[in-house]
DNA sequence: CAATTCGCGCAACTTTGTTGCATTAGTAAA
DNA sequence: TTTACTAATGCAACAAAGTTGCGCGAATTG
């Protein structure tokens, strides 16, 4: 189910970016790496099998990592943040999309272009964060 | 600051909606007609002066007026639902935008046609919620 | 192998929002 | 105006998600 090569990867990157290859940092990252769709905190807690983890570890871990790009932090309308790797076709700004049944959350590859957007005057644009709402393929 | 209008208005509208124009309600929703930006429960809370509104009431009250289509809530990156009434123009939707120094939330006038996104296969759109983040004009 | 310090784990706390229930106060009818 | 009905309020307690402080252990470096 989690080839070793996610393990190795996670501790790759995690020392790629200077820190301390944990156990736990490189099973949460590798579980991450794992993952398709986007993962919530309590998630990542019940599949780490085995290991039961402080909860302020898992939050400061999922902190780090985000920090270091190596992940990206998912707002959802149910106030819970999302998890998800920096895949490379993800590096960039992207849309999600959230399953109004399931509640799954998965990463669109795109944006629609900002000039579709006219903000106020004097306003300037940094970044856009959207989110689709609908039914997954499994929920339709 | 907030003419007697404001309070006529927001009797009138709670009456239309079959419900009792409670001395609360009626000055929550006041308030609200009165603002330009979305504000955050705990504002609500703060400019609510002289009367000292139980934090549950207001919640509920909220959630009324949102159930009968007066306001509309706003979901933030920061986890606090933002209100705002469903003037003319917002009856639709439409996308916001929340200052990234001020923390600010307006709400902008339309949104990008859906026809620039492609979902995954076997995946139903329903709507979208889109924020701008950027700075104001007061920020700039 | 020893020293350093990063990161973990525990406890306590904060913020935001919800649920249950008794009481109060709008509203409509007498 | 008074009465009766019940929607809505206010209190207390709870719940979920996330944060802060701090001492200790273990990952790394020399």
């Amino acid at each position: 189910m989690m080839p070793n090569t996610y393990q190795d990867t996670a501790e790759e990157l995690i020392r790629k970016e200077g820190g301390r290859a944990t156990g736990i940092r490189v099973k949460i990252l590798a579980l991450l790496l794992a993952q398709e769709q986007a993962v919530t905190h309590r998630e990542i807690e019940a599949r780490l099998i085995g290991q039961q983890p402080d909860r302020v570890t898992l939050y400061r871990v999922l902190q780090w990592l985000a920090d270091k790009g190596l992940i990206h932090k998912i707002t959802s309308d149910d106030r819970v943040w999302r998890f998800h790797v920096n895949h490379d076709a993800y590096l960039h700004q992207h849309a999600h999309f959230k399953c109004t049944r399931c509640a799954k959350v998965v990463c669109l590859d795109d944006l629609p272009t900002k000039r579709h957007l006219t903000l106020p005057a004097g306003y300037r644009f940094q970044s856009m964060e959207l989110t689709v709402k609908g039914l997954c393929a499994q929920c339709v």
